[in-house]
DNA sequence: CTGTTAGCGCGTTCAA
DNA sequence: TTGAACGCGCTAACAG
């Protein structure tokens, strides 16, 4: 990794250190043109490229935007990563990528090592937990963050904050109105379902998987319903699978038509591919409906109806983007949860 | 991004520079256990975080590792990100992201950028053009290349390399066997399906679609059938959803029940999206498959059949994982290439 | 407007 | 073993 430096550059062209660095940078102070050029050629010659690293630690600013998600390869995430990433792009920063899997203890090391790495801000993606198991990694994650923004740091947290993280300066939450639009697609889902609802759920004490259900319970009872049942199961696409395998029985045996709430959509897809090997349609058989409404659903079918969330502008606004519109989620009903009498297939 | 130094530390331990450098960072040199204690207890009692630009510059190795995508939210890069970040954690690296929608010149910048970074080695992941209007983007990224190898840095390329780059030292290219695996592919067509067939290809001079195109073509004619028409279209489910909407009215008009091959999964899933509405069944009025095996495919129907790819191997091996095996692929015949007979809904 | 100088935080060679 | 000094490549104060 040695390539020419800014004092080769300065000495080919004639000229001291700190000309050729006012000529190649932004400087506001602007030598003449005769010797820029002279710098500049000399620069191409020499096939110069400045050294950030070098330039971070002179100004202390790196230029770098941390993110950190579960899984890079989760539509979700990667739906928040391109908001993050045409951000970033806007501030002429890059994207410093950490993928953790959810473990709080990684996302700590992720946090350091951004830290480490002087990153202007750090993005975090991802549900929080209050669950017991978690709360020592959240306590340590949080004293890693709470010092990164002491000492400058900015971080963008989406969907909730992290679990005991005081409130210091440049710390700032996207929030996502996951309650209110639970409860307004439940709602909206009363109007056209007589039978019972039932929630699949993610583990308790994840604060997105709750705030839904919660949502979701009180848009029914604002309905006049009684409260749906509540199945806990994993947050992703194989939680909703076994959700689904559990269900299949009782679905067919039931002359009840099931409307079923899946609290995310990868649970929800993960629900209806368990369902059709054992024959149970939707929505003939039973209708389902997700959330977040991933890039993934555009070819599923059935359509599945869906709360529809502005995945790169979350992105956009965690990492700080001005101009972005706060979160506004949409209920989007489809094919999924339409009565019977208008889903002849 | 002011937090405390080395110096610090090693004032408050009450002790050298060097001292602590070399306890807080693996020395081969190991100071006394006592003195390590306190020295650790005084980095931690500050807060201590290493700052990675600064060892960067020290020690010339930045431990990063850029990757170029076309758009990180794309399935098929998000998998292949997936591989090169597991690889860069085994490494202990992290991983910087650019997305750049393809632009050669665009990845060219993103090229200086890592440079610039110091990057120990860049990903470029992406089908390569020899299209005229692509020539001097081209030649201006391999030269970015080139300097970069020059000066130590490592690139792996997937599946082409860059036009126009010399085969420098730290260049690899991660073969993709496109023209087999396509050839394999129209093979196991040919034994069960006895029309046409029709090719739905992306530009010409994308490499991967000729090689793709060209494999397949191949492939018919070793099973003695006439060559496959191809249209020309965008490479991108858009590009296939267009296709889909010409082709709509001569399936419906035609007796004879076409083959298409889509040159990878997004464009299948636009064709059958655009015939879905036009009231052509897959796999009853015709018959279709993809290439790559994207995840997204794992819920959509018509299953589809394709070509497997293992893209995240694909991008560990980018990321110069050493045991990660070759890349080989596998013909997947699913629901959308069945034959009618075997195909009741 | 240009050149000189002092750091930015750390690794590493030298003496001690 | 420990510490002092230099250099990594660059920016930003100065001085000229």
């Amino acid at each position: 990794m040695a390539a020419s430096t800014l004092s080769e550059v300065a000495r080919l062209a004639g000229v001291s250190l700190a000309t050729a660095s006012r000529v190649l940078n932004g400087s506001s102070r602007k030598p003449a043109e005769d010797i820029a050029e002279r710098v500049r050629e000399a620069a191409d010659k020499l096939g110069y490229v400045p050294n950030a690293q070098a330039q971070a630690l002179a100004k202390s600013s790196s230029g770098l935007i941390g993110l950190i998600v579960h899984d890079i390869a989760d539509p979700y995430f990667s739906a928040i990563a391109r908001g993050v990433q045409e951000a970033a792009r806007q501030q002429n920063r890059m994207v410093l990528l950490a993928s953790t899997s959810g473990a709080a203890s990684d996302e700590r090391e992720a946090v350091a090592a951004f830290a480490a790495r002087r990153a202007d801000s750090i993005v975090i993606a991802g549900s929080r937990s209050v669950r017991a198991e978690d709360q020592q990694g959240n306590a340590e994650l949080a004293a890693e963050l709470d010092r990164y923004c002491r000492n400058g740091g900015h971080v963008g947290v989406v969907g909730h904050p992290i679990v005991g993280a005081s409130a210091s300066e440049g710390y700032h939450v996207v929030k996502v109105p996951n309650e209110e639009l639970a409860a307004g697609l439940a709602a909206e889902l009363a109007a056209s379902h007589d039978g019972p609802f039932l929630i699949i759920a993610g583990p308790e004490g994840l604060y997105t998987s709750d705030d839904r259900v919660r949502g979701f319970q009180r848009g029914l009872a604002d309905a006049g319903r009684t409260p749906a049942e509540v199945i806990r199961t994993g947050f992703n696409r194989a939680g909703g699978y076994d959700a689904g395998l559990a269900l299949a029985e009782r679905i067919k045996s039931s002359e009840e038509r099931l409307c079923i709430f899946a609290v995310n959509d990868v649970m929800a897809i993960g629900v209806t591919a368990a369902l059709r090997p054992e024959g149970v349609w939707i929505p003939r058989d039973a209708t389902i409906a997700g959330f977040d409404d991933i890039e993934t659903l555009r070819d599923f079918r059935p359509a599945l109806s869906t709360v529809h969330l502005p995945l790169e502008d979350i992105g956009r606004l965690a990492a700080g983007d001005p101009d972005t519109p706060p979160v506004s989620g949409v209920v989007k009903l489809r094919r999924s949860t339409e009565t019977p009498a208008e889903s002849q297939i």
